[in-house]
DNA sequence: AGTAATCCCTGGCAGC
DNA sequence: TGCTGCCAGGGATTAC
């Protein structure tokens, strides 16, 4: 599930591949990914479009393409890898055995490659996505700034957005429970499931306890957190629990590294005793009974 | 208005 | 072995 650490990760990679590249043509092979304009539309659109820049707000990529910003969301399996036929080696792709998920470098066309970006020099972008929960949406540079999900969006770490007036405003008059929170775009951009667990066990508080409720101090430690649990997801290349790779098609480390989430009935490594997952808003959360106690 | 539940979608997997 | 049913979850939508 790509969070902010793991579209960042990708979006380093594209920078590195795609900056100045124009596109000759664009295949879409899924009615449900492009959600604005219409699909012949977007094709159209991009067409003979040069990528200049690309940034990142939230869990959102946004691809400057001169006339256009493409505005991206990976949703839960999407994945956005370079193609150069100059580096093809088969010796390098593969497709795993059991879960029939490609591994390698370059990724071929398959049934769930939604969208190629096919470019003058013979290269590609491919958009795959086994879930199809991701979403493309077109705008005019003009309009970006004004697009729904963008203005909702919550202040972005790491930038002096982030501030712990705004955060602490944040929780005035909030009854809901604090993974509820923190899972909310409102609240802080770019958090998910995986770095929300890691955030409140940092923090050592429950996944249940109300918003409100929270002392100073503990608002203070999870306003700390949340950076700091980005920030070492991204040095290790994102979080490659299911379907997570690169724009290279890699892998990253940072699953290896996780304190709580998939850890279920394994060992805290603060404690000792044993990690529990329990369901909050439909999301499973983990968490150490003895280290994030719900004694509010 | 704030909060919770529902739905979208596919592959993996437990259970039979 | 093959079938069934459930689970994962980001965010839009719907319900309360």
């Amino acid at each position: 599930m790509p969070e902010l650490p793991e579209v960042e990760t990708i979006r380093r990679g594209l920078v590195e591949k795609v900056i100045g590249r124009t596109i000759e043509r664009v295949e879409i092979r899924s009615n449900r990914i492009v959600l604005y304009p219409k699909p012949n539309q977007l094709q159209e659109a991009l067409r003979h479009q040069t990528i200049r820049q690309i940034s990142r707000r939230g869990k959102f990529l946004v691809l400057d393409v001169g006339d256009y910003h493409l505005l991206i969301h990976l949703g839960m399996t999407g994945q956005l890898t370079y193609w150069a036929q100059s580096q093809e080696d088969d010796n390098l792709f593969f497709r795993h055995p059991r879960t029939g998920l490609q591994k390698a470098r370059q990724h071929r066309v398959d049934k769930h490659t939604h969208i190629s970006l096919y470019f003058t020099n013979g290269e590609a972008l491919h958009y795959r996505d086994i879930r199809q929960f991701g979403r493309w949406r077109l705008y005019r540079p003009e309009e970006l700034a004004m697009a729904p999900e963008f203005v909702k969006l919550g202040p972005e770490p790491f930038t002096a957005d982030y501030t712990w007036k705004r955060f602490l405003e944040a929780f005035k008059g909030r009854k809901l429970r604090i993974k509820s929170l923190l899972l909310d775009q409102r609240f802080v951009a770019g958090v998910g499931n995986i770095y929300a667990d890691e955030a409140l066990f940092d923090s050592r508080i429950h996944p249940e306890r109300k918003a409100e409720s929270l002392s100073n101090d503990e608002k203070r430690r999870l306003f700390r957190a949340i950076p700091r649990v980005l920030k070492r997801g991204l040095k290790y290349g994102g979080t490659s629990f299911q379907d997570y790779i690169n724009a290279e098609g890699l892998a990253g480390t940072n699953q290896e590294r996780l304190h709580v989430y998939g850890r279920e009935g394994e060992k805290c490594l603060r404690c000792k005793l044993s990690i529990q997952r329990i369901v909050v808003s439909q999301r499973s959360s983990h968490f150490c009974p003895h280290c994030q106690p719900d004694n509010k």
